[in-house]
RNA sequence: GGGAUCGUAGCUCAGCUGGGAUGAGCGUUCGCCUCACACGCGAGAGGUCACGGGUUCGAGCCCCGUCGGUCCCACCA
């Protein structure tokens, strides 16, 4: 083994070994318990980015995990087509060729569309194993598949059936830029500075004028009303009046509404229904014409009079110029407001009415409100159930029509002839009405995420009865980010309600966003981004896995960066090297299960504490707190079988009696394998290799060739050696004192120093003798004596107290008088402390009587040995 | 406007359904190239757990309020 670990290379030829013997490959087996996770599916059009990495490596940890556990872990993953992205992307490549979307055509539009993704749509999947994904590739899907296109239209021809989708005009939000209508959650409202135009239009029949303010003068070519409250005792005489719409010399209604806000501005609103949603919801109510103002790309439109042709910004300067010169601009004030915008390319969403089709939500939702509400749905987190049902709440119908190409398209048919409308799962070529062989299919696509709402299903044969469907359905944990919980979390939870009758997933794992250093979040705009196949080819897919989980709690946003990163790969260096020195031990060596008298002191203790490890470990891994466990994990490995263990068991290793040699080789060996195992989930690279090199080097016929089909280990009563854990802990405390005196003392670790331990019991004594071997080498002791009283020690030697057990040293000669004294009286300080936090507990009548017996038996145990510790300080300190 | 979440060591964060902050990593100080590892070892220093109340025998943890940061949602023109 080299001295330092080196992943470089050895990560690819562990994944590929682990491919070919289809080590991640799930099949149906009736015999074993289904483990389902199927992946948040990554756009074509991506590139691995530091949140992928964390969703992955969380979703890889568990899939591992539960693989190990004995599950028929299955690991569903696949791409999803991201419609707009993707759309967005090739018309860009194209125009840099020079070639109009629209003139070179659908059909082969989509002839590029699917080359690309041929080409460059596999290149996610490279950088998800580069990470070590254990994903079963023989299954991967995609959105647009056969399968999935298959899914889509039969949910949409269901939903269609039962009137859960409808076609219908209504002010939807359209991207001038992209030229789609897009869904409420695709809005991002911004806020952005802008101005309050306070205009005034003239009252038809007097001289009088009605002053409001807009934020957007230019729809005031679309306005048909304007509207008061009609508790307003300011307009009560306008209701019914009408005013005269200025340049485009339109009269128009003053209409009573409930909508206007009295307080706000001069309680007056101008009413465009046509574009803007409340003025639509006003308009409708009061029966008013709706003019759209506006072309498809944000242009003023034949309807805008004399504007028409202008950008919409151009015509609102324009307009207010004109306002201006006819003295009705009352003035212009500086406004803040929310700004909806597209979240793809933040442009500026121009509410429109239009023709689309829709999802109806109040009866779909219902069951996903229960399935959560109820706890058939567990989120991880709880608390953002309240962030799932603040959505739930408040949802409005679902716009899934996309006037885009690359996507599933809607299977609704129009008779040319008759008007007739189809939705079909085939073809239609014939109206079924008048017979008419005139049949459009709708030219729009469906919503990204209509098809994402079904991957819990459709990935697995539906709509077909498959027995994968069967066995793996419902899937047990989804691992998502919390951003993505509207788009697309919910909308699986009421699809697999709707479509399968049952909830998609047991449980939803969220995690946070990944920050820079600094807690900003990673983006292209800010150049902050950290590219994981960058730190994967600098420290290891292992180290950039240990980072993104450790100190991490579900749905935290966590901070990257290079320190903890270096830490990560120390840790697996560490391993490394541990591993290189029970290696260097065992070589050569038959090891033999020793006799249960052969195993010392030391060696049960790392046994037991491995064996809580074990269960701690289970115990916060099934409750997903990988965070935690990958802590509990770190801590075992370096602090107690590293600096510990490996350094009590080293006298023994050089020792010649073969008994307690093999003793200590086997436990070495046994915790090392127990402890990669563990961490395998975590770090599958590193582990796996020490793992075949151990196997290969002690010819274990008994280990499986693979560490990721070896068993997870369980907690097992055999190693119950609590006794012998507490004596060793009470030894470590010792040897901690006197290294600290040593240290403090400044004596050189050459300087050797005999040591006797003073207890008046004998199992105490005990516990120092059956630890001396180690003992000795740690605290560097030639000799070790005990005694059970302090006869014969000399008043000036150095003293270090632990609970029941006193420890001397002679090193007076060396040690400052002055310096030792000032250690003691600091000593006595803190034990006086402990001893009045110990006796203010145990003097209250209300602890005595209402804490539990355990807490209070437990502290009369510490203020005992307080007391003992403290009266022994005082004496040295004295004898000074 | 509503909601969520955070405020613990110089920095980044853990802290298990309330029971001594021996918290972790990084940084820092002192001593060590000790035959696995200097990507290391040993020993330290460093915290009024944002603030103010309350519940409790006991609060970093529960409740109320205040201040500060972050995020989500929302139709105030």
């Amino acid at each position: 083994m080299e001295k330092n670990y080196d992943p470089k290379g050895m990560e690819d030829r562990l994944y590929s070994k682990w491919v070919e013997k289809k080590y991640f490959h799930a099949e149906v087996d009736e015999s074993k318990k289904p483990f389902t996770i199927v992946i948040p599916p990554p756009n074509i059009t991506g590139r691995l980015h530091m949140g992928h990495a964390l969703d992955e490596t969380m979703q890889d940890i568990i899939i591992r995990f539960k693989r190990m556990q004995g599950y028929n872990a299955l690991w569903q993953p696949g791409t999803d087509h991201a419609s707009i992205a993707t759309e967005v992307r090739i018309t860009d490549e194209l125009k840099k060729e020079g070639i109009d979307k629209h003139e070179l055509g659908r059909e082969k539009f989509l002839e590029r569309a699917w080359e690309w993704k041929k080409e460059y749509g596999g290149a996610i999947v490279g950088q998800l194993k580069k990470l070590g994904s254990s994903c079963d590739w023989d299954r991967e899907r995609f959105t647009m598949d056969e399968g999935c296109n298959k899914a889509v239209k039969e949910v949409f021809c269901r939903m269609y059936d039962k009137g859960l989708i409808y076609k219908g005009a209504k002010i939807i939000n359209w991207c001038p830029v992209c030229l789609t209508t897009i869904s409420d959650a695709e809005v991002e409202y911004k806020d952005q500075a802008s101005h309050l135009w306070h205009i005034k239009y003239p009252i038809i029949g007097t001289d009088d004028f009605l002053e409001f303010a807009t934020t957007r003068p230019e729809t005031m070519l679309g306005d048909t009303a304007i509207a008061v409250n009609p508790e307003d005792e300011r307009y009560k005489d306008l209701i019914g009046k009408k005013v005269m719409l200025p340049i485009m010399n339109r009269e128009m209604p003053v209409v009573a509404d409930d909508y206007v806000d009295m307080e706000f501005g001069t309680g007056v609103v101008k009413i465009t229904p046509g574009h803007d949603p409340n003025d639509f919801e006003v308009g409708k109510r009061h029966d008013l014409e709706i003019i759209n103002i506006m072309n498809d790309d944000g242009t003023i439109n034949e309807n805008g009079g004399k504007y028409a042709g202008m950008d919409r910004y151009e015509a609102r300067e324009a307009i207010v110029k004109e306002l201006d010169e006819m003295g009705l601009l009352v003035k212009i004030e500086d406004y803040t407001h929310n700004v909806g915008t597209h979240d793809r390319c933040k442009t500026t969403i121009e509410p429109l009415v239009k023709q689309q089709w829709f999802v109806k939500m109040d009866e779909l939702i219902k069951p996903a409100v229960k399935g959560v509400k109820e706890g058939d749905i567990t989120l991880v987190p709880a608390s953002l159930a309240k962030t799932y049902f603040n959505w739930t709440d408040n949802i409005r119908d679902w716009c899934i029509s996309r006037q885009l190409w690359w996507g599933h398209r809607i299977p609704a048919y129009t008779c040319k002839d008759c008007g007739e409308l189809v939705v079909s799962r085939t073809d239609v070529d014939k109206c079924p009405k008048c017979g008419s062989t005139n049949m459009v299919q709708d030219p729009d696509t469906l919503d990204t995420w209509f098809s994402s709402a079904l991957w819990p299903f459709s990935t697995l044969g539906w709509p077909e009865d498959t027995p994968e469907l069967k066995y793996f359905y419902p899937t047990d944990v989804l691992v998502t980010g919390y951003d993505i919980i509207f788009f697309w979390v919910i909308r699986m939870v009421f699809s697999g309600y709707e479509q399968m009758g049952k909830r998609p997933f047991k449980t939803v794992l969220f995690h946070g966003l990944v920050r820079d250093e600094k807690g900003r979040k990673m983006s292209k705009s800010l150049g902050n981004g950290i590219d994981p196949l960058e730190v994967i080819e600098k420290y290891g897919a292992d180290a950039l896995r240990f980072t993104l989980i450790t100190g991490n709690a579900p749905g935290n946003d966590m901070r990257f960066s290079y320190d903890r990163i270096e830490a990560s790969r120390n840790f697996a260096n560490k391993i490394w090297n541990a591993s290189r020195f029970v290696l260097m031990n065992l070589e050569g060596k038959t090891i033999k299960e020793p006799a249960e008298n052969d195993l010392e002191a030391a060696d049960r203790w790392i046994l037991s504490r491995m064996n809580n490890t074990v269960r701690e470990v289970t115990e916060n891994m099934e409750k997903y707190e990988l965070g935690i466990a990958a802590g509990k994990i770190y801590d075992f490995i370096w602090d107690e079988y590293c600096d510990w263990y490996i350094e009590m068991v080293k006298p023994r290793l050089r020792a010649e009696n073969e008994a307690a040699g093999n003793a200590a080789r086997f436990t070495l060996k046994t915790v090392l394998i127990t402890a990669l195992k563990l961490l395998h989930p975590y770090m599958p690279f590193v582990t796996e290799e020490i793992y075949c090199i151990i196997k290969d080097a002690t010819k274990d016929d008994k280990l499986p060739e693979s560490i990721m089909i070896s068993d997870f280990p369980v907690y097992d009563e055999k190693y119950g050696y609590a006794a012998e854990e507490k004596d060793v802990e009470l030894v470590k405390e010792a040897v901690k004192g006197i290294r600290n005196v040593r240290s403090t003392m400044n004596v050189s670790p050459g300087r050797k120093a005999d040591v006797t331990v003073v207890s008046e019991k004998e199992d105490i004594l005990n516990a120092f003798k059956a630890s001396e071997d180690f003992f000795k080498v740690l605290v560097s002791a030639a000799e070790v004596t005990y005694q059970k009283d302090k006869a014969g020690i000399p008043d000036d030697a150095v003293s270090v107290v632990v609970p029941n057990a006193a420890l001397y040293m002679p090193f007076a000669e060396l040690v400052d008088i002055s310096e030792e004294k000032a250690r003691l009286e600091k000593e006595v300080k803190r034990l006086e402390g402990e001893l009045k936090r110990s006796d203010s507990m145990l003097s209250n009548e209300k602890f005595l009587s209402k804490a539990p017996a355990a807490k209070i038996e437990e502290e009369k145990e510490k203020r005992s040995n307080y007391e003992k510790m403290l009266k022994e300080v005082k004496e040295r300190l004295e004898l000074l």
